[in-house]
Parts: C-alpha cells; structure tokens; sequence
DNA sequence: TACGGTAGCTCATACGTAGTAGCACTGGGT
DNA sequence: ACCCAGTGCTACTACGTATGAGCTACCGTA
C-alpha cells in the first residue's frame, strides 16, 4: 500500500457538504420508513454529497450500534480444512456456507481457539472468542460437553450438527433421521419379503446408534416381522456362535449398525461358502465413504442439507431467542446396492 | 437455549464486579506496558471477574475505538466449498488457516458478497464489507481488477494469492516461483543433454505466463542453449508446420506452458508414430490436476505453503502499514514423470 | 513541615452510527 | 388571537472500548 489509509469520510462529513445534519444523512441512507420523510431536494443532496466524497458506512460502528452483527460463527472441535477432503465434517460446510450466503450473512472460522495440544476448545483463558459472531454452529466428533454446557449457560446462541445430550443444558441440533431411515430400511426388507431379520449391534454406544435402534424396533414391531438375534436383544459385536445361529435359523436379512460389522459378517459367510445377496441380505446403517468398493446397501446423510438447515435453525434462534430449542431431523435416503435380494422361498 | 441471552457482558460489568473503574479493565485486558504499572492483586481481581462473566472484548467496539479487531478476512471470488475438492483453490485455505491459527488470528469468511449474478464482488452497494476485518486476504481466478484498484486506493490492507497488476494501484502479492522453476527445469533438461529446446506458448496472456517466459529466456540464454521455436519468438500456439518443422529439426525437448498445448502435441506425434519421451522430451509449465493420468512432467505449485505465506504477508502489513508493497515468490517444484528422457545422440 | 515524585488508580472523551425526543416553522381551523 | 397538526429537520444520546489527562494517597527528602 503506497500511501497510507486516510481517514475515511464519515456521516459527519458527508452532512457538512450537504448542508445537513449527520442524522439526516443517517436517515437517507438508511432509506426504509424514515427516509420517506425526507423531502426529495434533501435526500439529493445528501447522496450527491456521498457520491463525491466516496463515502462507506463504517461496519464496527454500525454494528456497535444494532446488535446485529451480520457474523455467524463456525466452531470445529477439530481443525477443518486440513483434513477437510477425508473429512466426515467437510460437506456440512458446503451447506453451512450456501445458506449463510443466501441469507446475507458471513462466516467467522473460528480457528484461534487451537490449543497447544491439537484440540480445540471454545474457552481459551476462560474467553469465549465465539461472542464476535452473533451465533455459532458447533461440530466436530471430539464436541467437548463440558464447552457446550457453559455456552448454554451464558445463554450464546449456537446450534451442534450431530445430537448431542447434556444434561442441564438446551440446545437445537441438527440430526440425520437415523430413526427415520432405518424404518424404511426394514420397510424395503419386507417388500422384499424378508420376515426374519438380525440385527447387529455395535460395541460403542455412542447417541446416535440409539435412534437408529429405535428406529429398527420400531419398524419390527409395526410390520410383524421376527426378529431373534442377540443383537436386537442388546447384546453386541459378533460372535461365531451367532454366525452358526444365523445361518441354521430363518433368517434371510441382517441388519448392521456399522461398517467393520459388516465386513466382518461378509468374511465370515465368505468362508463358510455362503453368498451375499444369494443366501443372506446385509444392509449396513452408516454412511460409507466414497473409498469403500463392497457396494453394501447403506444410508445416506445430507449433509449439506444439514448444514443448510443448522444456519436456518440458527438464524431462528436470532430471530426469537425465546423459542424453545428442539432438535431438527434431516430426513436420510437410502443408497441402493448389491447386497441386498428378494427373500428366499 | 433455556433462558434469554442476556445483555453479553462488558468491560463496565466487570468493573463493576472487580470493584474498579471500566478503564483500569481495559488496562489489564490490554496487557503490555500499560498493564505492567498495574499491581498484581488487582490485576489477578479482574482477571477473575472476567473468567466469572465470560466477558468478551466486543469487535466491533474495538474496531471502531482502533483498528485491529483479530480478525483476517478472506474473499474469494468463487465461493469456496461448493467446489472445494475440484477447486484450485482450495488448498491455499488450508495453509490460511493453519498460519491465521498459529497467529492468534480468526477468520473472516467473506461470503456474503455474492450478487445474484453468481459473481462475487468486494462491494455491495458501494459498501466495502471486508472493512469489517483488519486486513484480508483476497483470491479467485475472476478477480476484478476494479475492485482491487478501489481497495488499494483507499488504503485497504491486503494480499493478493497469485500476481495481479494493476495499473496505479499497489499491493503485495504472493505468487509461486514460475520464473525461478521454468528456470530449474531447463536446468534439467541442459543435464540430461537437451541442447536444442522448442518452447509452446499459450495463446492467452494471463500475467503468471510472462514470469515462465522471462524464466525460459533467462536460463536458455544463461546456458548458451538454442531455441529458434516460433513459441520462443512469441508466436502462439501449435500448427501443423510447427510440429513439421519440430520433426525434421535438431530440437530434442519441448517446454509447453499449458497442459492442452501438450496433449495436443502428444497427439500430433503419437499420429506421425513418434513416441515421448523417446524421440521427443515434453515438460509442462503447470500445475496438473490429480485426474491427469498422463505421467507428464510438470511443475508443482505449494498451495498450502502460499496460503501460510499470505497469512505473514498480510500481518506484516498491519503491522507496518507504511511497508513496501512487494510481492513475495514461493519456491515450486518440479514433479518427476515419465516425459523426460536423455537426449538421443 | 513542606514539597516533589510516583504508584495506582479514575475521569472524560472520541470513535461512527441510528434512533428518539423535540424544536421551529407553516398553515388551517375556530 | 390562539391552538393544533403536520413537516422537516436538529440535538442528543447510547453502543463498548482505549487512552491521555488528572487526581489522590503515600513515601522520601530537605
């Protein structure tokens, strides 16, 4: 920059030239009810006057002065963009960007809260850098619970991808309809004919596996079907002793909560000389990534969409910090495969 | 988010709390000198106050009473995510983040730019947004140069990612090394025996090209090598007597500036049943993208080191606004591939 | 005792904007 | 002559922070 920055013309200025006050120029600008007030010679003036002087409102002033600051903030527990073409989090940005765009708003990364340990946190020195936006959406796997009940607790408005229980503490998140989709997923079995089906059971017992348990109970019960296996039971992992179960019982569908399970499942069947879809059908509850070849029938999660929905969740929040803060499902869809057959006769 | 956000604290509340006056807070918050003639009981008092309010130093005052808000803006031209994997420009982001990270610095996304044309301008209304950070960081291949003389002219702090001459206006740029790889990779050639080199120009102007074509003048001359190519002679593109002409004369390696302009040639000889790099040695001046199969080689632009490299810049110049505008160069360097070979005797 | 010096604060103000209260003036009605 | 309503503005203030000027107590010195 060759010369350096000369003060910028202000109202104050721009109202000297017109011959007005700086709250006149104030209401010109604003335009809106205020301004329809304003005779037409006046208000002419007055813009003449900012064209000459080349003036731009002051943002800092203006937004000291609303409370709005046009900012909503992005807080990933883990650093995005480094990882950010493997990463499960990546998409939701895409949306969180789009929609924050269409809505006028910018976004804050909210990148200097890396602690010297690699994790982030939203307190640094017990500050929380996150008030600059006018409300954050949180996410990231390692989501510390300890962050997400203070900023509750001072009443910060922010929304978390992912459902994320704290007790004591109210917060909207945005969560994949694991429930939703993994009734249609049973759905799909039964037209297909299946009316014994397994379920396998993941070790860790992480929040979302519950909706998708739920989910499948559901659909279970709604449509009639059998089902026997350990794993609808509560019992998790997979045993060989299932797998001899599995495949000397009725069933012709198992219905696994992740990948690893499944891939288990197929080595196992593999070895005993049985076929996937031929002699059993396998559908796996978890998003694969793109690298994954075995075409397993899988769900889906939008995660665009829910980023999209996280900024218009947040923006609600905004608009009425009163309202109550229930999470938003995101309706899943369900990826077609090859693992997945009619039942046999 | 149970109940209302109440009024976020200021510098008054703690105060208040601490039992001394807003300015003695702002002092200790402030640190550096001001707060060294402060006594540690009283400064440990309000430091506790602020740890117990959650207080915050609100940006926009802070900004508005000077001019450092910790806040680096980025502006691209092009939204950002909805093509990050694809976009060129993605990686830079990584290596801004990183940097604005290790710097204390967070980030401002500037994505609310957009028109309803799709392109994105710095200015909406005559209002320049990126006034809302101290300093920002701009890039995108559409960059409009009017945007960037007004910015510069009004004494905007900024740094361009890749060269950008403007006339009257000036501003740091960061850019890769095009001039000092070309360089290397005559280097290389002259090693493997190249004495006779034929160069393929581009047919747009784009400023980075003058930069690989002053690298090729410089080190074919410094090496007393011979290149009488109509691309050397600033002709542009390929023609069927060139590539004649390239055949029946003495030259062994081409340097094409873009990769069509290689596979063009490619396919030109690969017709007349010439093969690469056998008869004919083939080097291109880019930055190839992961999907190119073909094991050209080429030169490789260090992204994540430019985004890091424009993070300094810019910090130096808030820092010494008064500074030389200079554009920084990154060092590149050449990917290994399959389309060099000695030269034939 | 008077007085300078300094440590440790407080007071007051400016930054640029937006909005509210209110003033000066006009014109119309009674 | 007086009031009232409306028009077209201005005066003033708050927003939260940083900072220079200034105040007070106290200590050391003459």
């Amino acid at each position: 920059m060759a010369k350096r920055r000369e003060r910028a013309p202000r109202q104050a200025d721009v109202a000297r030239l017109a011959g007005v006050s700086q709250s006149a120029v104030s209401k010109v600008i604003a335009g809106g009810a205020e301004a329809a007030r304003i005779p037409e010679a006046t208000r002419r003036k007055v813009l003449e006057a900012v064209r000459e002087l080349g003036y731009v409102a002051n943002p800092s002033a203006r937004s000291l002065r609303n409370k709005r600051n046009m900012l909503l903030g992005v807080h990933t527990f883990e650093p995005v963009f480094p990882h950010a073409r493997e990463s499960f989090f990546f998409e939701f940005l895409l949306g969180i960007e789009e929609r924050a765009e269409e809505l006028g708003y910018d976004l804050v990364l909210f990148t200097s809260t890396g602690a010297s340990d690699g994790r982030r946190r939203v307190y640094r020195n017990g500050v929380n850098r996150l008030n600059l936006a006018d409300g954050s959406v949180l996410l990231g796997a390692v989501t510390d619970k300890g962050d997400l009940a203070r900023l509750a607790g001072e009443g910060y408005p922010f929304v978390h991808i992912g459902r994320r229980e704290v007790p004591g503490a109210e917060f909207p998140c945005v969560v994949p309809d694991y429930r939703g989709v993994t009734g249609e997923i049973v759905d799909m079995l039964a037209d297909q004919g299946h009316r014994h089906l397994a379920y396998l059971r993941a070790t860790f017992g992480l929040e979302p596996y519950e909706d998708r348990r739920r989910g499948y109970a559901e659909a279970v019960a709604r449509l009639g079907l059998q089902d026997r296996s350990p794993g609808a039971r509560g019992e998790s992992g997979l045993t060989t002793e299932w797998i001899e179960e599995l495949i000397s019982g009725p069933e012709t569908a198992v219905v696994a909560e992740s990948l690893p399970l499944a891939d288990l499942l197929a080595a196992e069947l593999r070895i005993r000389g049985l076929r996937i879809p031929r002699d059993l059908s396998v559908v796996v509850l978890e998003d694969l990534a793109p690298e994954v070849t075995t075409p397993w029938v899988a769900l889906q999660i939008p995660r665009v969409q829910i980023g999209r929905t996280a900024i218009d969740v947040l923006v609600d929040v905004l608009e009425d910090p009163d309202g109550v803060a229930e999470s938003t499902v995101v309706p899943c869809s369900v990826v077609p495969g090859a693992t997945v057959a009619p039942a046999p006769r």
